[in-house]
RNA sequence: GUGGCUGUAGCUCAAUCGGUUAGAGCACCGGUCUGUGGCACCGGGGGUUGCGGGUUCAAUUCCCGUCAGCCACCCCA
């Protein structure tokens, strides 16, 4: 048996790639109505770039090497950092807020599992240079509208939303010291996907207590904004939280996506750099991991570039969404890619056949014709099979006339005529 | 990186208790068809049974290792 690829990585045959384009097309279709401009970066950059926002320890996951320069370097693991450089080398001249979007193929060295490979492309939306919450309220509507366009609905996806200022304001209200925070995040981030009782442990022992654990768990049930708000509405430090996350959910209302959004406080996000309102795509069947992810990092770029600037920003992942479209039935089959078959009665003819086919192609019709001499019958059993709509029959004595056969292979009629009339029709 | 399960043709699968030349359907190529496709019938190519070793007179079958895939953990692009 042939050689595969790479572990964690695909080849894409024609089905696979159709299902890939599919993918892309849509995420490129709605990023134009949201009117996002589209860059690339280098696919190989230097580790340091990662190490400068994660530390040594993510390193041993990432894709890297030393080069023949003597240089280490890296598979991209993620696009966040790239897009702050380029935008932090031309933050002034920028004319903000910066919408710009990217679908790079991102790397990493770990063991490939369901809906996660060491390779995959993941649509990149940003915005730059805007702090108000209406920017947060169309990012999400961003990646919403991306799923409505796949034919899915409020009740296949929705979106769980948090806010880490209001989190956090919620966590120290609660009686948690600053230093615990980190602590309490990584259990909450954990939270439904361990044993209640564990993770109720994990919580005391990082907050250390049970008054305070039973505090953190009473408003992490809480799902309705406005119970939130009824709660804890009078402490000050978290009413003004509660005031823009209520403004961020009447954005979305007017945005077209009431229905998709729920509160969910235990959306934290792995990545330390998220500043503000946090989101995450899930299917509501809790089939696949995350669909989509994102939020605000309003101090990255300072801290990657340099520049004071806010930002938020999500990605999307074509392994998942593919998972989940092709579970359902919703990725279209490919259309037949051919218009037309010429064919030829006899060997002789092959230089006409390929003169009416140049002919053809000339006015952008996809047109193939049989590379070997092959009986009429055959040319024809070919066309079908190549899923050609037309078949352009030459027969000897009615192409001396200058007439050919134009045969509809779906019909299954056909109609001869001079090929000047025919080319003239197209 | 850790653990569990699984590897037979491009795909889906078969092969008695370990038994001698590993089969079938689909797909592909061709023939019937000096001429207008899909159907039908017939034929053809395609396998180191993932790979390596062991046990045995004999291994697709049993054992060990390894590689790969799936699933979970870790972690989260």
């Amino acid at each position: 048996m042939a050689q595969g690829a790479l572990p964690g990585f695909r080849d894409f045959y024609p089905e696979q790639f159709a299902e890939r384009a599919y993918i892309m097309d849509v995420w490129r279709r709605v990023l134009r109505r949201y009117a996002f401009s589209e860059y690339d970066g280098p696919p190989l950059e230097p580790l340091d770039l990662y190490r400068k926002k994660s530390g040594d320890e993510l390193v041993g996951q990432l894709y890297s090497f030393t080069d023949k320069g003597d240089r280490e370097v890296t598979m991209r693991p993620e696009m966040t950092p790239t897009f702050a450089r380029m935008v932090a080398a031309r933050a002034n001249s920028l004319r903000k807020p910066v919408r710009w979007f990217s679908i790079p193929q991102l790397f990493r060295y770990e063991r490939q599992q369901k809906g996660r490979l060491r390779e995959h492309f993941q649509l990149n939306a940003d915005i730059v240079g805007e702090a108000s919450v209406t920017a947060d309220a169309e990012l999400l509507s961003i990646a919403l509208d991306i799923m409505r366009e796949f034919g899915l609905t409020s009740s296949d996806v929705r979106a769980g939303v948090s806010d880490r200022r209001l989190l956090q304001a919620l966590v120290l209200e609660a009686g948690a010291s600053e230093d615990a925070l980190s602590a309490v995040y990584a259990v909450i981030d954990k939270r439904g996907r361990e044993p209640v009782a564990i993770s109720r442990e994990k919580l005391e022992k990082a907050v250390g207590s049970s008054h305070v654990a039973d505090k953190i768990d009473e408003f992490l049930g809480i799902t309705d904004i406005d119970n939130l708000f009824q709660r804890y509405g009078a402490v000050e430090s978290i009413a003004q939280h509660l005031d823009r996350l209520r403004a961020y959910f009447q954005y979305l209302n007017a945005l077209g996506f009431a229905d998709w959004v729920k509160l969910d406080l235990s959306i934290v996000r792995g990545l330390a750099y998220y500043t503000g309102i946090v989101f995450e795509l899930f299917d509501t069947a809790g089939e696949y991991r995350a669909i989509c992810g994102g939020g605000r990092y309003d101090t990255l770029l300072e801290t990657l570039g340099g520049v004071d600037l806010p930002a938020l920003g999500f990605g999307m992942g074509d392994v998942v969404v593919g998972e989940l479209l092709r579970s359902r039935g919703m990725i279209p089959a490919t259309p037949p890619r051919t218009d037309y078959w010429v064919a030829g009665e006899e060997e002789a003819l092959t230089p006409q056949v390929m003169s009416v086919a140049a002919e053809l192609r000339r006015h952008d019709r996809s047109v193939e014709y049989s590379l070997k001499p092959q009986q009429l019958s055959r040319q024809l059993k070919s066309a079908a099979a190549a899923g050609a709509s037309h078949a352009v029959i030459l027969k000897t004595e009615r192409f001396a006339a200058g007439e050919v056969t134009v045969r509809n292979l779906e019909a299954g009629t056909e109609q001869s005529m001079p090929l000047e009339d025919f080319i003239n029709s197209l």
